[in-house]
DNA sequence: AGTGCGGCCTGTCCGC
DNA sequence: TGCGGACAGGCCGCAC
């Protein structure tokens, strides 16, 4: 399940894999995803190359030289590259098969993903175009949150997963967050002081950062294909935890619903 | 405008 | 052992 973290990752190994290579032909094995996959695509990109890959909030935002292609892993999505002519595996996608015999596949088993077409900015797409700063941008700061939450009734958690707020921070980072931050989760979220936003702030940069140092694990990853354990799975405190000590008062900690998502906390600690 | 929630999906896990 | 159902969750889009 890819959250900030996890799509750079992805992002870091895949644009040295397609810099500067030229499409040669675009299939779509399967174009039911979240959107229907744009069958333009397949006389659209052959003949270009994509010049860069970056991203904004999860999504991945290749450059082509008329127009960008966007695509968002949702839950299970994922990017491989792998020679043109390895056989194609349940789930995949689409392919994008370059002019050197290599082929970007998009796999996605439960299709919350999405790969969409832009020849105009990407970021006035209208996926793109509201949603709300880079948790690693300077404008993600405690006065931002602060005005942005005054008046609003919404938990402090749900708050913090809008998209429209802050990009990037997912259940779980979210969780783990408010934990290191000493704040409830299902507090409103025009209730919390300036003080505590200032903590919040600092916290999913730093948890974010962390992961993100870690390669992006993930939970249910977490046996990877040589079986490796994901390392930050070690270092959550709060997520999946329920029933279990709190590693600071070793209160255990609770498990709730809010927005119909799993929620964990320390009851003693977050307050 | 803010809020709540159904819906999309399949793999995994649990209880019977 | 097999099977059904609950659960996981990013994010849209609708209803109030």
């Amino acid at each position: 399940m890819p959250e900030l973290p996890e799509v750079e990752t992805t992002r870091r190994g895949i644009e040295p894999l397609v810099v500067n290579k030229g499409v040669d032909r675009v299939l779509i094995h399967n174009a039911s995803l979240r959107w229907p996959v744009p069958t333009t695509l397949c006389h659209l990109l052959p003949g270009q190359k994509a010049s860069r890959v970056w991203r904004r909030s999860k999504y991945l935002l290749f450059d082509f030289n008329h127009g960008t292609l966007i695509v968002h892993l949702g839950m299970t999505g994922h990017l491989r590259l792998d020679p043109a002519v390895a056989e194609n595996r349940k789930h995949d996608h689409v392919e994008i098969v370059f002019t050197d015999g290599t082929a970007l596949r998009y796999n996605d088993p439960r299709r919350f993903g999405a790969i969409l077409w832009t020849d105009d900015d990407p970021l006035e797409h209208p996926r793109l175009s509201a949603l709300g700063p880079e948790p690693f941008a300077p404008e993600f700061n405690a006065t931002y949150l602060y005005q942005r939450s005054r008046n609003r009734k919404v938990a402090v958690k749900q708050f913090l997963m809008d998209a429209h707020v802050v990009v990037g921070v997912g259940n779980i980072y979210a969780s783990e967050a408010l934990f290191r931050a000493g704040i409830a989760p299902a507090c409103h979220a025009g209730k919390i002081s300036k003080a505590a936003y200032k903590r919040l702030v600092e916290t999913v940069v730093e948890v974010l950062k962390e992961a993100l140092a870690a390669g992006g694990t993930t939970i249910r990853d977490f046996a990877d294909s040589e079986g490796r354990p994901g390392y930050f799975t070690q270092s959550l405190c709060v997520y999946g935890r329920v029933g279990q000590p709190c590693v600071t008062c070793k209160t255990l900690i609770k498990q709730i619903k809010l927005g119909q998502r799993s929620t964990f906390y320390c009851p003693s600690c977050q307050n």
